[in-house]
DNA sequence: TCAGTAAATAAGAATGATTCTCATTTGACA
DNA sequence: TGTCAAATGAGAATCATTCTTATTTACTGA
């Protein structure tokens, strides 16, 4: 068995090690544009790896459960998944389907502070995520209206 | 026609008064829990209003384009709805469905100087709202696991 | 106050995403 | 290499949501 970062990941988290959950991770790790489950399904396709749908959500929903990928909400189904990397937080185009990562940690040091000092009565922080919606200026609009 | 909280929301938005678009607006304003349209549903029947699903969910929708309300999603399905009020963010429980508001004007404060002074290169800021999960205290666990 | 009209509603069919069922296959370990 | 629990595939089923179409209603101006 070949030890590739994926394999790895698989290893990690104690899940059987099948080519089903190395194609799906491998896309998710290669991607960075935060894909639904059909665009996975898609992409493994073009590669000529062919997977049932129910395989893919169901891979997804154990990635999911062990914090190998986090699920991404829009205001449109579907849902997209996003590989765990350094922490991070998402700029949304308030135009397009496009999805970013932000990496701040000046920000989250700030963040984290501010929360230690205020303590929310009855609630005990997890983790923080910023959820910033906005344009986005650049040359590739990647438009969906 | 009576000068209601809710009532005046439409006018000022220019939407038809129905009393379908009021009651569902006034079942949001007086709800604390982010409710689905199905949560909405079954609690205009209990107030002996009978609306259809569609309507609902046609209502919700027009009222969020026009920014009346705002759709909370979660990594379950279905999603949520928020009246809009003063600016807030959300606390959302790891264990169960429960989401309280959570309002910070010296955060949003620190938050907005912060990325003032930040600037993402390409990318022009509308809003910015924290995703804070994790465990409720209190007494009324809510539990849904 | 009333008629005209565009918009809103109801009911149920249709859709799309996701989950389930269950028979078959496979990876991990002895 | 055999065992067996776990994973997969195929398609049916489900759930939330949207669409379709006929009917009703809120607003406008006479």
């Amino acid at each position: 068995m070949k030890d590739t970062h994926a394999v790895r990941i698989l290893v990690e988290n104690r899940l059987k090690v099948t080519p089903q959950r190395i194609a799906v991770l491998e896309v998710l790790l290669n991607s960075r544009e935060h894909p639904d489950a059909e665009k996975i399904f898609s992409q493994l396709r073009k590669n000529h790896f062919v997977v049932s749908q129910a395989t893919i959500y169901k891979t997804l929903e154990i990635f999911s459960k062990k914090g190998i990928v986090k699920k991404v909400h829009t205001d449109k189904e579907p849902v997209r998944y996003d590989p765990v990397k350094k922490r991070h937080h998402h700029l949304y185009s308030t135009e397009s389907d496009r999805i970013e990562d932000f990496i701040d940690s000046d920000l989250d040091r700030i963040l984290d502070d501010y929360m230690k000092k205020k303590n929310i009565p009855g609630f005990e922080i997890k983790d923080i995520r910023l959820y910033i919606t906005g344009r986005f200026r650049d040359k590739d609009n990647n438009s969906s209206t």
